[in-house]
DNA sequence: TTTCTATTTAAGTGTTTGCTTAAATACATT
DNA sequence: AATGTATTTAAGCAAACACTTAAATAGAAA
């Protein structure tokens, strides 16, 4: 009579369920991870904030301002994605005078610069 | 009169206009580039997208089903997530019976792999 | 103190995202 | 041919996004 392996919303006929199983426990064992990598990964997944980690990483520190200038966008759109970044813990902030300088901060700077890495990889984007 | 380093959008006193044009510059001359990371990067940075992307690296294949299953979410959900990736040309289908099976993309393996290896990056993620 | 300047915050808006449920496809299997 | 199974597509919807313009802050400079 049980002839699937019905697993939860699946019925099919060749499921693997030891496959199955073992793929939810590893997940689950991983779950925060996931979480944390894909915020990231979804902060860098804009172009503007992808730009940005860029620029901070490569001139060290820019002001809204410059950025402004730089990506050719209004300083509160600017500071929006700054705020995003900030809220992350991937960019930290120094005060000059009254000009706020965005930097990467330091314990981000490795997987930052993975990230920025892979710009770099040869044929690894299709369309490239 | 002219005291201010006008830019474009901000004033300010001390701006480095050649600085801000260097940057521009640089940008500019990788636009295309900026544009296709971020969006693999936006793809990567949904923490079921991640997950299916990991799956599928670390399974070889599976199907909408069994992702289904694993993952604990509805095949039609899954299934759009599929899709944007297919048609981003991350993974690729193979029909077998009435099954059909997701793998990475081979020109996408590399970099698949380069942003799953992001897990591992010790003190990587501040909040970890 | 008053005025500027750099930045942030707020409010409004159109677009995109990610799910839901229901329906449609496309084939295998009987 | 009729039924069943795996998958995709469609429609609807609440939430998140990314910008805009205007206003609010904070603090330097005059």
């Amino acid at each position: 009579m049980l002839k699937y392996e019905v697993m939860n919303t699946c019925i099919r006929v060749f499921a693997d369920s030891d496959q199955i199983n073992r793929c939810r426990e590893d997940l689950k064992s991983k779950e925060e991870g996931f979480l944390e990598l894909a915020d990231v990964l979804n902060l860098a997944g804009n172009a503007v904030r992808l730009k940005i980690l860029y620029l901070l990483k490569q001139e060290n520190e820019l002001c809204p301002c410059d950025l402004s200038d730089i990506l050719g966008m209004t300083v509160p759109a600017v500071s929006q994605h700054l705020k995003k970044l900030k809220d992350a813990g991937i960019v930290t902030t120094k005060k000059s005078g009254q000009t706020i300088f965005y930097s990467v901060e330091a314990q981000s700077q490795r997987i930052i610069s993975s990230v920025l890495d892979l710009f770099n990889l040869p044929n690894s984007i299709p369309a490239l």
